[in-house]
DNA sequence: TTATTAGAACTAACCAGTCAGTACTAAACA
DNA sequence: TGTTTAGTACTGACTGGTTAGTTCTAATAA
């Protein structure tokens, strides 16, 4: 039921990630999922709305499938557990002929500025992202995976700012480089004396 | 002369800053700046070839302002230097009553995946900032300022990858403490042992 | 004279959003 | 059994407004 909900946001998910929100009109996402603008209106109040719910959807999915998967894998090193992180980013923005962007960073950055409800639940996600860093940095320093001369969620914060810049660089060279070589050396700058 | 082309390149500076480029609108720059549509198009071909002009406007004020003061400036230490590179950043985002991100890095995220004029200049702007940041490393690794087991040119784009991802968080969180916190953790982790 | 500015009317495409009404299904009723 | 009712999903045509860009005439400044 309610297939063409579900092909709206299908097709809305990409588009937004390859122009944007502001960039994408809702006859686009009409023409991509074959649904008429009635119906559209039917299932969302707003081209906001469906831009939220999207959002939720998106954070949820990736906080089970990435990071749950990575940083939360309690079978790897706290260092493992980085490493196989750093590969699934790799591996997301490598597979894109050309490189759209970190979903979250791209609308953090066009939505921040002009509309709060985008923007606050960047922020919360962004803040709950960087505790999931700290507590896989806060173990690791406690095993000697990684220096412990700093505060774990400093460290944190450094490390998924980097991140977020980084494919920023990825987007705009059109090269994976700045990602892999980036996250090398955070592990080295991190490994213990 | 040409105050009307200078009242248009000003005000859109500011706008394209505040809400991107796709987001203002022509009548909105031509409101703000008091100049009327006919002679807007008699100085500019287009929206676009107005957006370009600015944005190398202002990587060329940026380098002469910022870059060559900062970090080139060779009366200081090369992380002397960097420290004043990261206080004048720290400046002109803390002093926006809430904080418009990067020009550079907000229109690389907005135009590189829609214009490739756009995205050129903007990634070549970025391998010559990380340049100049190079620069400073490699000095500072001679002089001993600095830890000197990495490569100068990937420090300097861990560097530059970093900032844009903190920026991008000091708009998010319309904090300034991830920038602030972000550079100095980035000078701990740089100091020679 | 030549460059610049003002003004206003215009186009064609696009924008988000609305509306009255249709089609189908399934349960409730009599 | 046949009839009513209600809820869900859907449609095509439409509205009012905005977009970048054009075209004209006429005034003003260097």
């Amino acid at each position: 039921m309610n297939k063409s909900k579900e092909k709206i946001l299908a097709s809305a998910k990409e588009l937004f990630h390859e122009y944007g929100f502001q960039q994408t009109s809702v006859d686009e996402i009409l023409k991509k999922s074959g649904v008429t603008k009635s119906n559209f209106y039917y299932h969302f109040k707003s081209k906001e709305e469906l831009g939220l719910i999207i959002l939720e959807r998106f954070i949820k999915q990736y906080e089970a499938d990435v990071l749950m998967k990575t940083l939360g894998n309690k079978s790897l090193s706290p260092s493992g557990r980085l490493v196989e992180f750093y590969n699934s980013v790799k591996t997301f923005h490598r597979d894109l002929q050309n490189p759209k962007g970190c979903p979250f960073g791209n609308m953090a950055i066009e939505m921040s500025g002009s509309n709060e409800n985008f923007r606050e639940k960047l922020s919360a996600f962004f803040n709950s992202w960087e505790k999931v860093i700290e507590e896989c940095i806060n173990e690791g320093m406690s095993t000697g995976d990684f220096r412990s001369d700093l505060h774990p969620g400093v460290v944190a914060q450094l490390i998924l700012s980097h991140l977020e810049g980084a494919i920023m660089m990825v987007k705009t060279h059109r090269s994976i480089e700045p990602l892999s070589s980036g996250s090398e050396t955070i592990m080295r700058l991190l490994k213990a004396a």
